[in-house]
DNA sequence: ATGGTGGCACCGCCA
């Protein structure tokens, strides 16, 4: 029987984090860590750093803004990047196979407000990626889709739904948005392992003077499964260590190990 | 309480 421990991150600037990321890796050694918004060109990804603590690492990115990486013990198998391995996608899709696992690491469009067309965009990477699912996988398949999702599904998942209510990442649309993707065959790993558990988050915006003393956070990034992996799974948590060494960067690491 | 700050690149945008 052989483990599969897999983390997501947004790490806000790979290059800004690795004083985190390093130490974060040699003491928990996952077998992969999807990373968002690394903000890093590919020319100037420092790959270095993590070949040096034991991890390859495969990468995806612009000059600026987005980027996803996926570091991994093993080599990666079947890496694309994007919906279909072209621009503008790559800087928000990457997958690769890992002991016959399929991780798909997304960062999803954030959608600004959701009176606007960078919601309506959103919107339709949500559908487009429902339709990736469709096209290229069966829910039979062992698969992982994790990354920041920029969805709070449930009213547990924020701390103040009433007031929170409109936001791009908790309202009607982009939960039935994110429904709709879940409904062909995926599996909340986190909430499999903590039902109804209150006060579970991932983010804690740092602007917020004490957002964590203050428990204002939410649940935005996750780590799914189709069914027959999900059934496999032994544990998924919130990592809070990373959020505390840092201020600038507002997201913990979620973690779930699966027993193959 | 409808703000705040930090990252990257550019002369502001994004979260």
């Amino acid at each position: 029987m052989k483990t599969f421990k897999i983390a997501t991150y947004n790490v806000n600037s790979v290059r800004s984090r690795l004083h985190v990321i390093i130490p974060w890796l040699n003491e928990n050694r996952p077998d992969v860590l999807c990373m968002q918004e690394t903000k890093v060109e590919d020319g100037k990804f420092p790959r270095t750093e993590f070949e040096n603590a034991g991890y390859q690492v495969s990468f995806s990115g612009g000059k600026k803004d987005n980027g996803v990486a996926i570091a991994s013990l093993a080599e990666p198998a079947e890496l694309t990047c994007g919906f279909e391995d072209d621009p503008p996608d790559r800087d928000r899709l990457i997958r690769a196979k890992f002991s016959g696992i399929t991780v798909i690491n997304t960062y999803v469009p954030q959608g600004y407000k959701m009176d606007s067309p960078r919601f309506e965009h959103k919107l339709k990477w949500y559908a487009r990626f429902r339709k990736y699912l469709e096209d290229n996988f069966s829910p039979k398949d062992p698969l992982i889709w994790c990354g920041d999702l920029n969805v709070a599904p449930e009213s547990i998942d924020v701390h103040n739904p009433k007031r929170l209510l409109g936001h791009v990442d908790f309202n009607p649309v982009v939960w039935e948005a994110f429904a709709n993707i879940k409904e062909w065959g995926l599996v909340d790993v986190f909430r499999k392992h903590h039902p109804g558990e209150p006060n579970q988050y991932t983010f804690f915006d740092y602007r917020i003077p004490g957002t964590v003393e203050r428990g204002l956070g939410w649940r935005v990034d996750h780590i799914l499964a189709t069914p027959g992996l999900a059934r496999k799974s032994r544990d998924c948590r919130i990592d809070m260590k990373p959020r505390l060494m840092e201020k600038s960067s507002d997201h913990t690491v979620l973690i779930a190990e699966f027993k193959l």
